[in-house]
DNA sequence: CAACTGGCAACTGTTGACAGTTGACACTAA
DNA sequence: TTAGTGTCAACTGTCAACAGTTGCCAGTTG
């Protein structure tokens, strides 16, 4: 429990509990990189640094297991999750199974006036070339596509897209972004949203597909993982 | 700890915690009906009950939480959850997305064998028209989606079929399912494993969203949410 | 020198007890 | 009667201590 005081009030008792805070303080460690993959973590320590006790903190880790942030190992604890190349190419095809669904969905069901504010989004951040939007290009490009995800109006497919991109971000978040990319992905960006607006169920899927593909070779090509295959 | 003793071989000590036990036990109470969707888990009586305390127990709930089997209120503890009509909607869409970009994968992925195995296992279902499958026909049908599914070489999406198909059986289980509908879902498989036989991407695409739109349809109905629209 | 063994420290898994919250019920007053 | 209040049992959230496992290292043996 917490005592919160705002502008004068009084005192508030917030009903959030300490394993919840501590699932997302955690969360928050493993995709800020506080806490390194492979890097593991001491329950004692953890909880004495956190200024509670191991209870909360072991049901706070649970729950990131079930999001893919964390492994547990039978009495040997928990590792912030490695990412293997395999798994990167799975996450990307993941998130390209539902977003291009998303889209064939958001042509039939996304009102007018949310196509236009999420194309005004899309607008400002290609309109300033020069201002590199304040959380960094990859951040701006993970937030439109979720933008873009919400207008399938499908909040199941839309957590697991928010999911996929958490799962994403340590190991991209550590590479570079090449400038010419990011113009390339605003571009296709603008052909999707494109297609959306006319309507265009064809279009806007293979525009999709198209970004898609281009944005997961890129990634793969800044990874160095280009020759990693699925092929069984 | 559990002393296993198995053909007389020497007592081996299974290195599975009460909390790990827990969630699967817990699991299977949810998928088979002896928690009913909207009670109300007691934390002092079920550990009771399971013999075990109420800490392993409580990580098994926030596991299952994040599963989407349970869902917990501050100070009010966990229920089953239960399904809103949008809800089944958007899980049926959610596995639409990731069956049918799996078939699509699979057409380019699967080896001439592993498409042989599944073909073999759908003659199987189909061969004897009288004889019932033992587990039943809906779990039939979850277990042919998911094999071919798994014909994609990936993982993740595999893992996420299973889980959507996990949160979609309670509902389902519980409806009588109609003999006509079972010989079309069948017919619905053999086409698109004939499509991906050929190795047809286009076909194979197209004979799967058929199915899954009829599945979808079909399932609506006898739930009595044919009118239900995410439409906003 | 290498392989094995026993013991130890550090850590995880589990428990039972305590503290705080909730919902229901009985009681009171308008 | 009805709205409001006080009380209490039942329950969840948290903690600290105990029990069992793991990995390491020194010592031993071939």
């Amino acid at each position: 429990m917490v005592d919160v005081n705002v502008g004068g009030r009084a005192p508030l008792k917030l009903n959030v509990t300490y394993s919840r805070q501590t699932e997302a303080v955690l969360r928050e460690m493993v995709l800020d990189g506080t806490l390194t993959p492979g890097e593991r973590l001491n329950e004692v320590a953890l909880s004495a640094a956190l200024g509670i006790s191991r209870g909360p903190l072991r049901e706070a880790i649970q729950k990131l297991v079930g999001e893919g942030l964390l492994r547990v190992q039978s009495h040997r604890g928990a590792y912030v999750r490695e990412y293997e190349p395999r798994e990167i190419i799975e996450l990307y095809e993941m998130r390209a199974a539902l977003e291009l669904y998303a889209v064939r969905l958001a042509v039939e069901r996304a009102s007018d006036t949310d196509l236009e504010r999420v194309h005004n989004i899309l607008l400002q951040s290609s309109d300033s070339p020069g201002h590199q939007p304040q959380p960094g290009p990859y951040v701006a490009e993970l937030d439109f596509h979720q933008q873009l995800v919400e207008l399938a109006g499908n909040s199941i497919i839309s957590a697991n897209c928010l999911e996929m991109n958490r799962r994403l971000y340590p190991p991209l978040s550590r590479t570079p972004r090449d400038p010419q990319r990011v113009q390339n992905a605003v571009a296709e960006h603008q052909r999707v949203m494109t297609a959306l607006r006319s309507r265009s169920r064809a279009g806007a899927s293979a525009a999709m597909e198209q970004h898609l593909a281009n944005s997961m070779r890129n990634s793969l090509v800044v990874l160095g993982l280009e020759t990693v295959t699925l092929e069984s």
